[in-house]
RNA sequence: GGGCGCAUAGCUCAGUUGGUUAGAGCGCUGCCCUUACAAGGCAGAUGUCGUGGGUUCGAAUCCCUCUGCGCCCACCA
């Protein structure tokens, strides 16, 4: 406790308490409560790329108000904090960052130092000195991010903080990873697969995303036996010597006589195959199968067994070396070679040319716009190319399983409720295993090698994996058991698989990793399932999906037994907020600018998963009661209220009772919404009240405080005043952490945010039969006088002779109960009531002379 | 094409299981330096609750239709 100071102010809050509540451990985690006692958070890590946005402040800020409720309920928190540094972002900043690029064949150099400033072409490095730079860019990066959360309040234990690179994560990740692969629930395949051509990786379905591009139908002449030509529409005409069978409806008329065509330019002859996905209303009704131009080409390929003839490779680039078929007639090599080593655009424009030249293109190119699908990340449409991968099952390819997930998805509480459908709306419609293989460097290795037989070649039917306690591991500096180090890559030896794992294959084991499965059992059994997981909604299907799959598998129950599913920011024209889009306002500024707890207010003003726009002006209104909470706490402190004197059996008068039930029907409310992941409500409320308190409450017993009514009197105003001050302190301390810590400290012992939250029984005493209606008559009387007063354009220290007031018998009884008040705080000398009946008008106050006033 | 959400004062939004005269804040207008607070306080004005229909004694609230906006998924020849 310390002095109230005369001048309160917000200044210098912030770096005061975030100092202090580390030096005292206010947020530390009794890592001995009972699973029972336990309430866990399975924060979301962000990624540790660039800066906190204004996006960041607003759900932490949610999860925070949530967090310190269940804190002062009684629960033990785990609130963990991690980073998101592995992955693809991390890398494509690192590159910019410090102008350099990873070449996994260039040797490691112990020497290397990027230059101070990153110059124009990237130099390249190689795989160990790109992944330690990375390492050391999101360790600064951390550093940054660590500093804002706590500016922010935010009440993390930052003993447990982790990071999805650190050793921690991967042994978590491998060990997972193990444990999918030997219970069947991960494999490896080769397959056709979508493929970001500059990140050169696989990407998974749920990292697709469509973008309309313009493109144009072109029509192109393929060949029938008899002499006659068959038209088809491509979008894609560059990959016609890929083409390896034409598709048509079975009910086509003329799919009864078309057997084979041969394709334009290069004369392949290819079969005619009837099937029901075709499109009879789409271009010409007829349509070519390349392998691959799009996913229904996969299908095709699949179910009709047809054979490969890719012509892109994985750097995007037209396949120099044209596959057999082409190769067989020298027309058609001749005609390949002019787009060989091209990419994609240049092989179209000249395939165009091809046609044009040959009379095979048959009128002009027509001009559409259609979606293509992009990775989210990528600036290039994907393409799709035959590669070996890793995949988790997740029900894409299976009913059974995918029943399962859908009823994990439905078993879990989510918050608002009608984000379940973005869930089971995702995995219903899965058409392929989870991909979690990416051809990257900054990322988990997948823990496996492989045998090399004689011929050098590896053995993937039969990875070998390495022992658990040996994890984590890295396969391309370390040797598999039985193997020495000079076998790697070596015939009859073996070599390590390449890749990793893509970022939410670790990420989806956030509860694991910030519960240290594994390594402390104990821990994690008092953890899991986390009680919430905050989260965005547009990372449902990864992110939420992806941690529901791997403990389906793990530990046959859901991640967590509550999604709070929070909103976006949108900008004044109603955009989402990005850092992406250039739209993103920076928060420090705006933390410096109305102090952290305006900031917060507006973001716990947001109803829980609802898109809220960006609003200076909320921050101003939190600002304000932020203040207000100062001098309201200063003037009622200093009646000589303390922490000593304030007892629940010194409040007699009737309108200190009745302020008391009204301050138990706020907790009554407030208390079940914030249970229920609801933190908007409790905010509304209690600011409500608290305003509505200090205009009418406050007013209304300042005078009998200070002593006109009496000695006792006066200790009855001054203990509602004092245990109403302690319960709006507490109930405003989830939101405004800093003002609430600071007024809390004028008067009471150790931290606001230790202490229980209000309950309805600590005020019983004194509430049991109080009528709520007597503080309302008083405060409706009292803005009647105010009124009269305003009208006739006085002060409000005008002295009224008489006022008279018109009104029903239970109203006019409640309204003697806080006559004495009323007259006090109005001014008023003597009163005429006049009992109405219901049906007449109620409440006529007139405010007749005000003789007694100096002139 | 399928799914979800939203539509209430000039603006941002509350309005809980249907129930008196639909609320708050911002903004606007007026008054007041009142014993916490003038970067404040007090008071005031402001609404065909998106459209059309239905259920009901009673609908912003429940049901149906339509319109507009936003998001997710699918389609990608």
């Amino acid at each position: 406790m310390k002095a109230i100071p005369d001048k309160p102010t917000l200044d210098g809050v912030e770096a005061r308490f975030v100092e202090q509540w580390e030096a005292d451990h206010t947020y530390a985690f009794d890592r001995t409560a009972a699973r029972a006692d336990v309430f866990s958070i399975d924060t979301p890590p962000p990624t540790a790329s660039g800066s906190l946005h204004v996006g960041h402040v607003f759900s932490y800020t949610h999860t925070d108000t949530i967090a310190r409720f269940q804190r002062m309920s009684g629960k033990a928190v785990f609130y963990p904090m991690g980073w998101d540094d592995n992955g693809l972002p991390t890398e494509r900043r690192v590159q910019n960052y410090y102008g350099i690029t990873c070449d996994p064949s260039l040797p490691f150099d112990p020497t290397f130092e990027p230059p101070a400033e990153p110059s124009k072409h990237a130099i390249p490095v190689s795989r160990p000195n790109f992944v330690a730079l990375c390492e050391r860019l999101t360790q600064e990066d951390e550093v940054a991010y660590e500093q804002l959360v706590r500016q922010l309040g935010i009440s993390i234990d930052w003993n447990y903080q982790y990071t999805t690179i650190g050793a921690n994560a991967r042994r978590v990740s491998q060990r997972m990873f193990l444990n999918n692969l030997s219970r069947g629930e991960a494999y490896s395949q080769e397959a056709p697969t979508l493929w970001d051509v500059d990140f050169r990786t696989a990407v998974a379905q749920a990292e697709l995303e469509d973008r309309d591009r313009p493109g144009a139908f072109h029509d192109i002449a393929f060949h029938a036996p008899d002499g006659t030509d068959v038209l088809i529409a491509t979008t894609r005409p560059e990959l016609l010597a890929s083409c390896v069978a034409v598709m048509i409806h079975p009910e086509d008329p003329r799919a009864a006589t078309l057997t084979t065509l041969r394709t334009p330019i290069y004369g392949v002859e290819v079969p005619v195959i009837k099937d029901e996905l075709v499109d009879r209303e789409k271009g010409t009704g007829v349509v070519m199968c390349c392998t691959f131009g799009d996913l229904t080409d996969v299908t095709w390929w699949r179910t009709h067994n047809l054979p490969t003839r890719a012509i892109i490779g994985r750097d995007g680039l037209i396949i120099r070396e044209p596959h057999d078929t082409i190769a067989a007639t020298e027309t058609a090599a001749a005609a390949y070679a002019e787009i060989a080593g091209r990419n994609v655009k240049q092989a179209q424009t000249r395939v165009v040319e091809q046609l044009r030249e040959s009379g095979e293109l048959v009128g002009e190119p027509k001009p559409i716009q259609h979606p293509v699908k992009f990775f989210e990340k990528g600036d290039r449409p994907l393409e799709i190319v035959t590669s070996r991968q890793w995949y988790i099952r997740n029900g894409g390819r299976d009913a059974d399983l995918r029943a399962a997930l859908i009823e994990r998805g439905n078993a879990l509480a989510w918050h608002p409720d009608h984000m379940r459908h973005r869930y089971v709306n995702w995995v219903g419609g899965l058409n392929g295993d989870w991909l979690i293989s990416r051809q990257r460097y900054f990322g988990v290795p997948l823990p496996l090698w492989y045998r090399l037989d004689g011929e050098g070649q590896p053995d993937y039917s039969a990875p070998i994996v390495p022992y658990s306690d040996s994890l984590p591991m890295d396969p391309s500096s370390d040797v598999p058991d039985g193997f020495t180090a000079d076998q790697r890559g070596k015939p009859g030896g073996f070599m390590g698989d390449p890749d990793v794992m893509d970022t939410w294959a670790t990420s989806s084991l956030t509860p694991q990793i910030a519960g240290r499965w594994g390594t402390d059992d104990d821990l994690f059994a008092r953890l899991f399932p986390m009680h919430m997981r905050p989260q965005s909604h547009e990372i449902i299907r990864t992110w939420l999906f992806a941690t529901v799959v791997r403990a389906h598998f793990e530990h046959d129950s859901l991640p967590f037994m509550n999604a709070s599913i929070s909103g976006w920011i949108l900008d004044p024209d109603r955009k989402k907020m990005s850092k992406s889009k250039g739209n993103a306002v920076t928060p420090i500024d705006l933390l410096q600018q109305y102090g952290t707890d305006a900031v917060r207010y507006w973001a716990a003003s947001a109803r829980p998963g609802v898109d809220t726009a960006f609003d200076e002006a909320q921050m101003k209104v939190g600002r304000k009661l932020a203040v207000k909470l100062l001098n309201a706490s200063k003037f009622v402190l200093s009646f000589g209220v303390t922490h000593a004197t304030v007892d629940i059996a010194n409040v007699t008068d009737p309108v200190d009772r009745s302020m008391l039930a009204g301050l138990a029907a706020l907790i009554d409310e407030c208390t079940p919404a914030f249970a229920g992941f609801d933190y908007a409500r409790p905010l509304e409320r209690t600011e409500a009240f608290f305003w509505d308190w200090c205009d009418n409450y406050l007013e209304l017993v300042k005078s009998r405080a200070y002593g006109s009514r009496g000695p006792e009197a006066a200790t009855s105003a001054q203990a509602g005043l004092g245990i109403a001050l302690s319960v709006i302190q507490r109930l405003l301390a989830p939101f405004m952490p800093f003002a609430t810590d600071e007024v809390w400290s004028w008067w009471q012992p150790g931290s606001v945010h230790s202490q229980a939250w209000p309950t309805v029984s600590e005020l019983s005493a004194a509430t049991a039969d109080a009528d709520p209606l007597v503080l309302d008559m008083a405060a409706e009387i009292l803005g009647h006088i105010r009124r009269g007063k305003t009208e006739a354009k006085r002060s409000m220290k005008w002295a009224v002779d008489s006022a008279e007031v018109h009104d029903t018998a239970p109203r006019l009884a409640a309204f003697q109960q806080a006559i004495h008040d009323v007259s006090d705080a109005g001014l008023v000398a003597t009163w005429t009531c006049t009992e109405i009946s219901p049906d007449q008008e109620k409440i006529v106050v007139h405010v007749l002379a005000e003789s007694s006033n100096p002139t």
